[in-house]
Formats: structure tokens, sequence, C-alpha cells
DNA sequence: CTTTGATTTTGACTTTTGTCAAAGTTTTTC
DNA sequence: GAAAAACTTTGACAAAAGTCAAAATCAAAG
């Protein structure tokens, strides 16, 4: 099941064996089912994971309502930058939109595995600047005035996740309420 | 005046003699005066840089309006992340808004670097961490509904920016027009 | 200095989006 | 497969933000 994982580090750069061996010894693939949290708000992120399979979406409260952040689906990396990186509670939630595989490493193995084999900063190099790039496609995207534009960017790039998010979930993600939203598909149609 | 960027990267990984020759050696140390371009939008972004010291605004067009996106200042990387890893022209447009000193690495050569140093990828990679959790900071704020906690937060965390960026400039960043947030200070006051 | 140009504020009005309420519609669950 | 729950649409009105215009303030260049 870690396979296409290796496969993608390992055309970054080859892995060593023993690299290997230590990816796969201490990788913790686990399911998430529809609904189930990956991450709650007020607590520290341990992990950060590989989606090897299904579909999960990063929210925070305000004001008591859900304001989603990032929805992120098979291949991608996922963790919450605040607290993984900057080692404290933060207030972002994450929940699997649907049945979902995770392969997770821990932080503490990640820093010894900078640490032991030096090749693994190109692995990890390589994905945060992949991640970044693909953050700021998205964040461009958000800051276009118009939340129709913003709309229609989600329905040419990502359409399938149309059929697989609940209005209320996109709308908070494009900025918007759900009614707007809803009259924005209308008037589209 | 490439010291406080080598002492930083030392700090990360200590930096074998070659390694440090080798970006002292490649480093282009450069001023801009006030209001001169660092980046055209259409061009191919070939640098990565860091700010020795000065201030620079990112900004795209947007029906002929300059959309400001990113200010950054004294000890910050800044390069186009779409055109300079995406490896083709965007739409960004870079420019210093006080007189700035940048020491900049060809894109090649940082590859090269990173080839034949295996070490500089930690520094590569701890660096792009930093910059992704300053953005997801940054991004969150402007998530915020309000005009008003966006540039609350501003007053809160840069309050240096006031004094030194136009208002229209914010305004653009914050994501609404400069007559509104003309309005918002006055009622602030 | 002082004049010119850039920046910021204020006013009147329009457009967009949000809020609350309720009615349809679709999906789950037992 | 029927009832319940979740989701989406629509309507009426309120609030927020945008637009256009003009005045006031500040900064900089000669």
């Amino acid at each position: 099941m870690l396979a296409p994982v290796l496969d993608y580090f390992n055309s970054i750069i080859p892995l060593s064996a023993e690299l290997l061996h230590e990816i796969e010894h201490h990788a913790v693939i686990k399911e998430y089912k529809k609904g189930e949290f990956i991450l709650k708000d007020g607590k520290l992120s341990n992990y950060t994971s590989w989606i090897l399979k299904g579909l999960v979406r990063s929210f925070y409260l305000r004001d008591g309502e859900e304001i989603t952040t990032k929805f992120l689906w098979d291949g991608a990396p996922i963790t919450s930058v605040y607290s993984y990186y900057g080692r404290k509670p933060g207030n972002e939630n994450i929940v699997s939109v649907e049945d979902t595989f995770l392969a997770s490493l821990r932080y503490d193995h990640m820093q010894y595995l900078y640490k032991t084999y030096p090749e693994f900063n190109t692995i990890g190099r390589v994905i945060t600047e992949k991640y970044l790039y693909m953050w700021e496609i998205e964040v461009y995207n958000l800051r276009k005035q118009k939340a129709e534009d913003r709309y229609k960017f989600i329905v040419k790039h990502f359409p399938h996740l149309l059929q697989r998010v609940p209005l209320k979930h996109l709308a908070t993600y494009l900025g918007v309420n759900l009614e707007t939203l809803s009259r924005i598909r209308a008037k589209i149609r």
C-alpha cells in the first residue's frame, strides 16, 4: 500500500535500502472512515501524512461556524502547517470527507530521518516546494474579487470536488456564504 | 554584507568550507532603488533572493489595477513561487518599496548546489518550511470575514508596514478598496 | 519655500453579499 | 422503502463594500 509513496520519493532521489527500510518500518498506515477526525483543534499535530486514497478537509471554527481552508486528496501530503512546524497546538481541524487511507510519519521520526539520511532532506525540500507551489495557485484564486470567478476556477480545475463535497464547505472555502454560492450556481446554469 | 545570510544558513546546518565558498562566489549582491523592478510579469523568474535590507512588494495586474499579494522585508527570502518553481513566466511583479539590497542565487546554480552539497538541501528545506509557515498565518488572516479584522492584524503584528507602504497597496493586499480601508481607519481612531 | 503631484479622507449613491426564514430536494439510516 | 436528516434553493430584507466625485492633507522637487 505504501508502494506509490516510496516510488514517488525514489523518483525525487534514489533511496538507499536502509532509508527505504526505515520508512517502511515507521510509516503508520491507517484508514479514517468518512467524517472521522485526523486532527482536532487544540491538539499538537505530530504527524505529516500522505493521502494514499481519499479526500480530507481542513477547517477552523469562526463563531461556531466551520470555515474550510483546504481540500486535499490522493497523492497529497497533509498536516497542520501551523501546528506541525510551529510545534504548538493550533485551531485547525482535519477531517476525512470520504473513507481515506493515510500513511503517516511522526515528527520526531521525520527529524531523525533528516539527520540520519541527508538525502531525505531532498525529498522533504522538493515536496515542501511543490506544496507551496500548489498553495500559491490556490491563494491566487482566492484573491479574485468576485466569488463567481473563484467558483469557476474550481469548476475548471477541480470539477471532481463538486461531486465530493457539500456546497456549504465549498462556500466557506471560497469565502462566501452558502446562499450566495447557490445563487452563483443558479446564475451560471 | 552576506555574513548574516551565511550565519543563518550555518545555524541550520554547519556549512563546509567549500559550500561556503561556492555561495559567496555565486551570490549576486545588488541594490534596487525605491520603485525599481526586481521581477516583471511575463518574465521567467531565475532567482531566489535574500533581502539583506529593505522592503519589497509583489503584485499582479487585475483590470489594470495593481493587486498586492505580498510584502517582504529584511531577512526574508523572495522569489515568484509560481514562476521560479514552475519554470515558466507568471504574472507576478516584484518591486522595491524602499532602497533594497538583495543577495540572489540563480536557479541553475541552486540546483547544482542541491546536487553537489547534500546538506544544502537541509537549508532549502528548512527555509521553505519557514516560508510556508509564515505564509499560512498570513493567508489565515486574509480569510477573516471583516476587512477591519484583517487590518487590525497588520496593526498588531506588522505595525512598521503602516509607515512604509501607501494605503492603496495595503488596501489591495487586504482585499478591500482604498476608500473602505480609509473608513475603517477613521472608525478605529 | 512653494508649487506640484501623490496620498488620504469624506460624501452620496449603487452593487454585492450576508442574514433570516422557509420550502424543496437529495441522501442516509433504520 | 419510509422516515429522518442533511443539503440546496429561493425570497425578502439588512449590512457591508464598491464606485464615482471632490476636498483635504502630505511629501517632494525645483
